[in-house]
DNA sequence: GAGTGGTCTAGACCACCCG
DNA sequence: GGGTGGTCTAGACCACTCG
């Protein structure tokens, strides 16, 4: 009898093979529940792959599948010729995915609110055309709005997307939701988005929306967003107070 | 006789099944050069992975796994029971990765200047001890250094490593490299790094070191990274000029 | 219905690590 | 030398897309 609760689970009474999910969905969360539930060490060693596979009654390709995905998120870590080991937890993780600002920020109940200052079809002024390989003048959607984070003043948005590309999508509200998750609703693929972040002092427009002196220290981000062919569809640009705001990022060897 | 270039081209003899290569990683830059060179439009669709198989003389997993990789580049993307297409290229890709200054910025013949201000070994503070999973005053390693780009001052880097992971890294030269790629020379495993990014005022030493006015925006970055293994094994504080400097970064779904 | 990618199998051989 | 992960095969069946 091991003293680890690998060998004692009996892993494959508990894999569905009639629904929809895959096994190596099924086998992936498996193993995530057990190392989120603690129960392992830092370091400590996994059952080699061809005892997975015997124990969760499968192919050794198909529990590879499921160990090279909590590789790649950073909560197992693999050695060649040694074995396949638990990575310390705690370390920050999935910061580099496109989230909704509401369904992250507002379920820790922190009070958003969101104020349309404008939502018009305007032409593409050469900074937005260029983002999004449009021709100068083309009409763009423009979706300007201030937030305020517990009644402060966080950061005005200004978000741009082609109007030719979907007319109907002016009648959307863009209110609380970000450009890039409306366009998924109305069935675009989007795929990623390639962000720029700068520290710019606050002109006097910027000062008076957000109740700071002039010249304040704010985080600028220039975001596009792309669909999975490469298709540019929205371009964000972000003027937050820098003392109430931070963007978090993971970077890989 | 297609009228696309895939056809003609005799993939399977350009394979080398004895050299260290796999064979995946071969057909992925075999294909990675095909669409580099822009013989391809954006939105075709690539032979059917059977057909690719085929043309290579290898089994379609092995295909499948080179294709897996340009995918998660964003060179290609999938739609199940339609095929594989060519993405449209020159969307900016792979920041999030840890790369060395030098290695990108010098090569640009930008040049850079670092003036080593201190390296010493000091007991950790509240902020250093809490990043690196150490005891407050443990010791730590130092590295503080002034850099200068076509110069003009353009970032203070502060630079922590536990002193007790290896004493003997006190007395490498962290000036030309990051402490991550001097403990990867020694044998570290570096993995990922989480850093912060803000924007904040300049106080006054950093306003003198960067000659700018008090109060100007600076971008500031906090970096700890990390070993395969989970451990943290150095941060780093870093200020730059908000003129001077910008971070990128790509966002998946 | 034909073509495509998504998943999975049951093996195999190799390179690497360690005691 | 025994155990491990890395790669690869030659199939198979399914789900999905599209004309």
């Amino acid at each position: 009898m091991p003293e680890t609760g690998w060998a004692t689970v009996p892993f494959m009474s508990t894999l569905n093979k009639t629904e929809g999910v895959s096994l190596y969905v099924q086998i992936r969360e498996t193993l995530r529940s057990q190392l989120n539930s603690g129960d392992f060490e830092t370091g400590q060693k996994l059952p080699a792959e061809d005892e997975l596979a015997a124990q969760f009654g499968v192919s050794r390709m198909t529990v590879r599948r499921s160990i090279s995905d909590l590789v790649d998120e950073g909560l197992l870590y693999r050695r060649h010729g040694a074995g396949t080991f638990v990575a310390q937890p705690h370390v920050e993780r999935d910061h580099n995915r496109l989230t909704n600002f509401f369904d992250t920020e507002q379920a820790r109940e922190i009070d958003v609110e969101v104020q349309l200052l404008h939502q018009e079809v305007v032409p593409a002024r050469l900074l937005v055309a260029n983002a999004l390989a449009l021709q100068e003048t083309e009409p763009v959607i423009r979706i300007h709005t201030l937030r305020r984070v517990d009644g402060i003043p966080t950061a005005v948005y200004d978000e741009y997307i082609p109007y030719l590309l979907d007319p109907g999508l002016l009648q959307e509200d863009f209110r609380y939701r970000p450009a890039w998750q409306v366009l998924e609703s109305a069935g675009y693929k989007v795929k990623r988005a390639v962000q720029k972040i700068e520290a710019r002092p606050a002109d006097e427009t910027f000062a008076r929306l957000l109740d700071v002196e002039e010249d304040a220290p704010l985080l600028y981000k220039h975001r596009v967003v792309y669909l999975e062919d490469g298709t540019p569809v929205s371009l964000l640009l972000c003027h937050n107070r820098g003392d109430k705001y931070a963007v978090k990022m993971t970077l890989l060897r």
